[in-house]
RNA sequence: CGGGGCGUAGCGCAGCCCGGUAGCGCGUCUGCUUUGGGAGCAGAAAGUCGUCGGUUCAAAUCCGGCCGCCCCGACCA
């Protein structure tokens, strides 16, 4: 492609609405271009490196045996009636009439319309195991778009669904999915990890998810670099720092005046001891009564194991709710004289002597609390959010806890979908029995702005190969010499008749400024041709990952480019 | 949905407090000069000041409603 003739709206300053790099250098770099809220068009430059990602994803799907198809976008509300996703996706589904008034919607992902199909041609377990897979666009209302295209209400996904007879073929079918991941990922130059995950809405016995570690990621991850143990925070267990408890002898409460003192900090500071002493009171409604629980005052509650220690929906209560129970403002909380209701405790402070707890009355507070003598939990369960530097629960190094971008997902879904919608086959008893479903989805913008995250510098992108928009960008210096215009306009040819992806900036324009467009777009190779380097028989060969710059001869620098 | 910020030329912003001719930088167009890290000079085009209403002789500026966008939180296959 001749630069004179792409449409590649570089940028040089940065766009007010963007804030994280990746978002940043996709708009500088032209790569795209918001319409609204969560909702891009993609450019030629970024198409380009999309179409790079998607093909890899081809590549390793049809490498497991994967058959790509192609779905409705435009469904039916009844088909996600029937399984009561209308009802669970809720706003976020987008919804609207055709002109007859029937109810349809925009489909936020497609195991019922798979459903559908195999339902209608799915009838012996001779038919089985398929797996099908599509890329293609789905849309959800997220109630909140974000950070560029890591979160939009449109995005393309390869979603791949698999259909077994039995648990084991599903293994299988997942096992091969975990693999063509790591493929992939690999070969898209990412620096990823697999975290067990925790099955949220989807229903179903397992899953994974593929991460690649990024401050602006909106998952945590709890790593361990000693044996590779990685969580999602929601369920990521680690061996916590025992509380060091004063030996003091018997612990008696006593009760002492704290004016002003609702938070944590505060009451630490007053008082002059760790946080890790004093005891969290949090109260929460689940199933329309309230539920104490109770947690180390450093410690954060995590309440994806909450939810599944309660195996119920939970809210925090109210501050009018709390008035009502306890007399007494939030701050001042405590399960010592409290008011009848379950009291969950978090296993870290069981056990503990000389405790420190709200006294349930404004401006007080107890010392000298000993767990299960002078209150007794219910139920002692983890609800902790596992930290930096506490100990892995599978070998003796610690854990590290980092933001994550979520990439891929993997599910074994098993009959939730197919037996809702009637998915069945006749096994080889004659028995008729629901599908087994997996299902497994890649985020191909994720991918694309992961890779710019974790590569890029203060200039602008350093794609790597594997999704570089191009591969060359062929500097002319001075175009309007003809000794320069003729060796360029040769070379480009030749490097296309190489079969490379060239950019030739064939653009009368200042060096400078063509170097900085060169670096913002970030592709891996600059060869640069000036009216100096074709007196020395030479080109001028940048490597943007490195910055190295070298002149040396044509035929070394395509050696070094051929690898 | 709760909290915060913003909306003025294609992009980035000032002007608003204290009402009175709409400005700056970048980009764009024309000409000349330039040509190794986003050039210089001269000239030019381009704005319903998000929108609707109110106050006023007069509103980008003051008041109110609505819409949109960004950030934090809640939510999130």
């Amino acid at each position: 492609m001749r630069f004179s003739k792409a449409f590649i709206p570089t940028l040089k300053e940065n766009p007010a609405d963007a804030e994280i790099p990746s978002h940043q250098l996709m708009i500088r770099s032209g790569m795209i271009r918001q319409l609204a809220a969560g909702i891009y068009s993609e450019l030629p430059f970024g198409w380009r490196s999309a179409k790079k990602a998607m093909q890899i994803v081809r590549e390793e799907m049809d490498r497991i045996g994967a058959q790509e198809l192609f779905l409705p976008s435009l469904n039916p509300i009844e088909v996600w009636e029937e399984t009561g996703r209308a009802a669970g996706f809720g706003d976020e589904l987008f919804r609207l009439e055709d002109r007859k008034g029937r109810g349809m919607c925009l489909a936020p992902t497609h195991e019922e319309i798979i459903c559908d199909i195999a339902r209608g041609f799915i009838k012996s377990y001779r038919d089985l195991p398929q797996i099908w897979y599509q890329l293609q666009t789905k849309m959800r209302d997220e109630p909140r778009p974000r950070s560029g295209v890591l979160r939009g209400r449109q995005f393309i996904m390869k979603d791949s669904y698999s259909l077994d007879i039995d648990q084991a073929g599903l293994d299988k079918s997942y096992e091969l999915h975990s693999q063509a991941y790591h493929r992939i990922f690999e070969r898209c130059g990412l620096e990823f990890f697999v975290v067990g995950a925790s099955s949220g809405l989807m229903g179903g016995t397992g899953s994974q998810e593929f991460m690649v570690a990024s401050e602006h990621g909106e998952d945590r991850v709890a790593l361990c670099p000693g044996c590779g143990y990685a969580a999602n925070l929601e369920v990521a267990a680690s061996r916590a720092i025992p509380i060091a408890d004063p030996d003091e002898g018997d612990s008696e409460i006593e009760k002492v005046s704290t004016p002003d003192t609702r938070t944590i900090e505060e009451v630490s500071k007053f008082l002059k001891v760790k946080p890790e002493r004093l005891i969290k009171t949090l109260v929460i409604i689940s199933e329309e009564k309230p539920v104490m629980l109770l947690i180390a005052g450093d410690d954060d509650l995590e309440e994806a194991k909450l939810q599944g220690v309660l195996g119920a929906p939970f809210r925090p209560a109210h501050p009018e709710e709390i008035e009502e129970l306890f007399g007494c403002e939030a701050g001042f909380l405590g399960p010592v004289n409290a008011p009848q209701m379950p009291i969950i405790a978090d296993s870290r402070i069981m056990g503990g002597k000389h405790r420190i707890t709200g006294a349930n009355e404004n401006h007080f507070h107890i010392t000298g609390v000993e767990v299960g003598r002078h209150f007794k939990p219910d139920q002692a369960a983890n609800l902790r959010a596992a930290r930096s530097g506490e100990g892995c629960p599978n070998c003796q190094e610690t854990l590290r806890v980092t933001n994550a971008i979520e990439i891929g997902h993997i599910f074994k879904l098993g009959t939730k979908y197919s037996s809702a919608m009637g998915a069945k086959f006749l096994d080889a008893n004659g028995k008729e029995q629901p599908i087994i479903m997996g299902s497994y989805g890649i985020g191909i913008a994720r991918i694309i702005a992961c890779a710019i995250e974790s590569n890029h510098d203060k200039d602008g992108i350093i794609w790597p190969l594997s999704l570089t928009p191009y591969e060359i960008v062929l500097i002319g210096i001075n175009m309007k010499e003809a000794e320069v215009s003729i060796q360029t306009e040769a070379l480009y040819a030749d490097l296309l008749n190489q079969g490379f992806d060239v950019l030739f900036d064939d653009r009368d324009l200042r060096p400078g400024f063509k170097f900085k467009d060169a670096d913002l777009l970030g592709i891996p190779y600059q060869i640069v041709i000036s009216p100096k380097t074709i007196a020395e028989d030479k080109v001028e060969f940048k490597q943007r990952n490195s910055g190295a710059r070298q002149v040396i001869k044509l035929e070394e620098a395509l050696q070094i480019i051929r690898g």
